[in-house]
DNA sequence: TATCATTTGTTCGTATGTATC
DNA sequence: CGATACATACGAACAAATGAT
């Protein structure tokens, strides 16, 4: 590279330049990248640095690497599955977006003492006793996994029991539950990214996935916090829609 | 590492022997890992070896390297700053999520072409005319810095004299500009997931940032989407929430 | 089926640059 | 200035996956 004076690491030239390459269709979506050999001949650089600069695209999520094979131009995705995030009602049965998903397993229910993220979301403090239930929802037309994990306090689950006795009911289940059982429902949804774990990406079978949306799904009674779901997706298949209007403005709760 | 026969690499063996240290509390939040070369004799390793396993620590999140002086364990960072996205109106008045950011440097306003997302998310065409108004927000209790993007096509723009003026107006301007002129606003927020480009981190001062959360905002008239805004926010730093309630269904727009 | 060339993955060794204290 | 630490860069070797011969 004919930079001698300016501090940019090599890799990051070649970096760029690749980049810059992939952008302006030098190098066609889905093709083959130059090989590591062919890229330390062309730009004069030992393997090391050209590995570096391989690696530093595959962070960006503009190749992917395949064993024995060689490095590919990403096909620019965009997220195909829309989850519409609204909730609707029609007289007592309530709509989510889980409606849209299958369970490929049985759900799996632990009983838990909520901390930290948790406790903060339902308003309470750590340690509280709650039902934890895990599922995998399948999306079926296109094959997204999603995670998700509700939390109930046995607060809310005494009340009700139905509940208590089927804590592993569907989230829009419950709300029908809790809105029979004289709740006024709202919701609040808290809505984060974050790079998936190895876990997180052996679970949702997206090995390449860069990050991850996780909505948390706090569902209020008149007076506190009912109960905490959370949604684990994959940023790379999958993005949300919130339809919505303007509100009054009234004044806050503290 | 006293393992000959499985097939998982040693660095990946070191790192997830570290991770599980950091999680278990053996290197507390903040302080400083053993260095490269203490991780070499403690775990009879070469130095590329150390410093991969350090590399994969890195890109989860758990540790960051500072030039000099080590490598530190993350303390875990919840975002902070918390970004309501309901609109509210209090009359002609509208307010959203624009009210607690400042401008820090004047926006920068060019004519541009509809194409990609853009388009889709306008429902329009590539190649429509639009205008382009780009900020950057910064909270300045915390000093999150925050992308802004306004698309205002054309059409938009040539029923309202005031707007076609100064379309470097801020959002809740153009809301009311767009209400008086007698069209019935509502949005939808369309959420994305995405890594920091290199230029994404120095705008938004945030080096070590893993994610960002990007949010379209459209706003709809009565029959057609009239602007598109994009947020661009570190996820690290900052998470979004959506207060709402159960609407009755209704049968929905084709 | 077996072999071979190609390609990426892993691991070592070593040297130099540069920021911090 | 020197010691320590991470960053960059080169060279070399072998392993493992892939596809073609």
């Amino acid at each position: 590279m004919a930079d001698e004076i300016t501090r940019t690491p090599i890799y990051q030239q070649v970096a760029a330049r690749l980049a810059q390459e992939i952008a302006n269709g030098t190098y066609e979506p889905g093709s083959l990248l130059p090989s590591e050999t062919q890229l330390m001949e062309r730009y004069s650089v030992s393997r090391p640095t050209a590995r570096a600069a391989i690696a530093e695209l595959r962070q960006l999520g503009l190749v992917e690497s395949q064993h024995g094979k060689g490095t590919f131009v990403r096909r620019a995705t965009e997220p195909t599955v829309t989850l519409d995030q609204s909730i609707t009602r029609t007289g007592k049965t309530f709509h989510a977006y889980d409606r849209q998903f299958q369970e490929t397993e049985a759900p799996h229910g632990t009983r838990i003492h909520t901390k930290g993220t948790t406790s903060t979301l339902l308003q309470e403090p750590d340690g509280v006793p709650a039902f934890a239930i895990d599922r995998i929802l399948t999306d079926p037309t296109t094959g997204l996994r999603a995670l998700h994990r509700a939390v109930i306090p046995f607060d809310t689950a005494q009340e009700i029991p139905d509940l208590q006795a089927h804590p592993e009911a569907g989230p829009t289940t419950i709300y029908a539950q809790l809105s029979t059982a004289g709740h006024t429902l709202h919701w609040t949804d808290d809505i984060r990214a974050r790079i998936p774990t190895p876990d997180d990406r052996a679970t949702l079978h997206a090995p390449t996935s860069s990050c991850l949306l996780v909505v948390h799904r706090i569902t209020h009674g008149a007076d506190r916090p009912l109960m905490l779901e959370t949604l684990t997706i994959d940023a790379d298949q999958a993005h949300l829609t919130y339809p919505h209007t303007a509100a009054r403005a009234q004044p806050r709760r503290a």
